[in-house]
DNA sequence: ATGAAAGCGCTAACAT
DNA sequence: ATGTTAGCGCTTTCAT
């Protein structure tokens, strides 16, 4: 780790000219061939590698991208992730990640990151920007995806799935098992992920003519023990559902936990279907009801998206919608009585 | 996001040098009252940031460190890489995460990031070091701390807790339960934290007077999908066993969910016992026996001593021991029968 | 096909 | 207390 040679060492070495050996490095195919390969060889064998913070300055690139979430111990992101990575990789990319906790100075220190040459673009997966004047306009050419989310009116493009569809598919699904008190546990309104999902779940309620009764519609933040809580508070109702929608899995493993502790049976007593598809949905007891949805796609389509932008491509006009998968596992049955 | 000012720009909209403008932004208490308000101000309004490749470049830092995982999809780490990150950006340090794999060449390419300048130092949570000829010696004295596992013979220093005595416990827990037969399902070994737990294990058996079966010690690679066939494959054995410690909760959740297909009772018929404590492992059901680590503390420590490193101080000699907490919940049980 | 030279934006000697 | 200057390591004109 010492030595850390130099384009001039090796160009010394081998009695060249440092712009030669640069040229050599990068497949330029403007070097001829006795000497391509003997600088390729030296290089290799002193074990050379560029400095990048010289080469960025130079050529005013990071050769890097951040993807920006709002947890990254939601271990949803991390399948996304991957695709973002092997996308990125695949076109001399690397990837830093950055996670707000819905934390708006960390949300504008990531913008920072861009501004000052940390990275070339951004994929964002947080619902909002930060509330500052003028910060929607001072971003609003920069190389930026979102995904998952929706930010509207900063003309940003996206990759999304068709959260209120998949939605309204997810309680139709408890509809035709007969339930008819039905609550749903949202995430973080007036977030638009959030109300989309709501809306499916509104729109499913009203086309089969069902109530939604007061306190029905408690607001979560995508938090297990947030699950839990709300659980309990929708069971000291006057009438408790026999079925919840869930807008993501994690809280909805807080809520099936606290079923269980109210000594209520799932899905004897009380359906449950979540939302993600989180790797333990599966192995979880019961196997958990869920929508599923096309994570290492999204990832790998947001960074296309990027990879074009940073290429000097223009920004797509229309969001790319992606497919999701209703699956239906075990915390789900017809309505009791 | 257009106008990237520098700081010849707001050197010459106050007249002074650029030299005074690095100065009055860098704290360095050289630059006088009057000067120094009006160039904070400007570089305030004109939203300022100095470019990270030039500061890098002079200064030959780059104020960010690596911490390199075998797996970002464990959501085991997160709770680490919160302790990093928290101490590392209050020192001015950022975080940059890495992924192996398990992938020899990724982790090689982790260790020329160090190389080529994009990190100064690296919080290594992978069991190995790339298996080439010399590379031990070729890293050597680069700061780099290890965290979690154990790279023997290389010189690094250590953040760790005490794999075999809490593996111990957890399998002595399981015998004052009055189990006889207890399986084993290991990590990757001959990995020292694999090796570790166990050797944990073995020990507590051997205490115990207690035999340990052929087919008693399946080696996993703490994945979920692997606990499951593992666990199969032990009750295709003549005498399953009635406990099972295992290496990790992933993989204990996998094992349980198995247990369940095979119409086996957790714990019933058979006690589990995990090593982790994930934020799930308390929701699921039954809640998870298992090892607590202090994650965030690790986390903590680990940067903590690559910050001495990178300030020049000498390498611990002794490894920091973190305590663990054996998490007694709903899947142990006393053995049947 | 190769070399010479300039310069990316910043900081740190070295002046004054 | 501030300015002048050089240079970090690299890529890229512009010459030859």
């Amino acid at each position: 780790m010492n030595e850390r040679p130099k384009i001039k060492d090796i160009a010394e070495r081998l009695g060249v000219s440092a712009a030669t050996v640069s040229r050599a490095l990068s497949d330029s195919g403007l070097v001829a061939e006795p000497t391509l390969s003997r600088i390729r060889e030296v290089a290799r064998e002193m074990n050379y590698r560029p400095n990048v913070s010289a080469r960025n300055l130079r050529t005013q690139r990071a050769m890097a991208v951040l993807m920006v979430v709002r947890d990254v111990g939601n271990p949803f992101y991390l399948e996304i992730l991957k695709g973002v990575e092997a996308t990125a990789r695949a076109a001399g990319y690397s990837v830093l990640m950055g996670n707000t906790e819905n934390d708006s100075d960390r949300e504008v220190e990531y913008f920072d990151m861009l501004r000052d040459g940390h990275a070339d673009g951004m994929i964002l997966m947080t619902g909002k920007l930060p509330a500052r004047d003028g910060f929607v306009d001072s971003v609003a050419d920069a190389p930026i995806v979102v995904a998952l989310e929706e930010i509207r009116d900063a003309g940003f493009p996206h990759v999304m799935i068709d959260n209120e569809g998949a939605a309204r598919d997810a309680v139709e699904h408890l509809i035709g098992l007969g339930h008819k008190r039905i609550a749903h546990v949202s995430g973080p309104v007036p977030e638009i992920m959030s109300v989309s999902r709501r809306n499916g779940y509104r729109a499913a309620m009203q086309a089969a003519g069902l109530a939604i009764p007061d306190g029905y519609e408690p607001v979560g933040d995508y938090l297990l023990h947030t699950g839990q809580r709300l659980c309990r508070e929708l069971f000291e109702l006057p009438q408790p559902p026999t079925a919840i929608f869930v807008a993501n899995d994690e809280m909805a493993f807080g809520v099936i936990h606290e079923l269980r502790r109210l000594g209520l049976d799932v899905p004897g007593d009380v359906s449950v279907v979540g939302f993600d598809d989180l790797f333990l949905s599966e192995a979880f007891y019961p196997p958990l009801t869920t929508v599923s949805q096309p994570r290492t796609e999204i990832g790998r389509a947001a960074m296309n998206m990027l990879l074009d932008m940073l290429a000097g491509g223009l920004t797509p006009r229309k969001p790319a919608m992606l497919p999701t998968t209703l699956k239906v596992r075990g915390t789900t049955a017809p309505a009791p009585k």
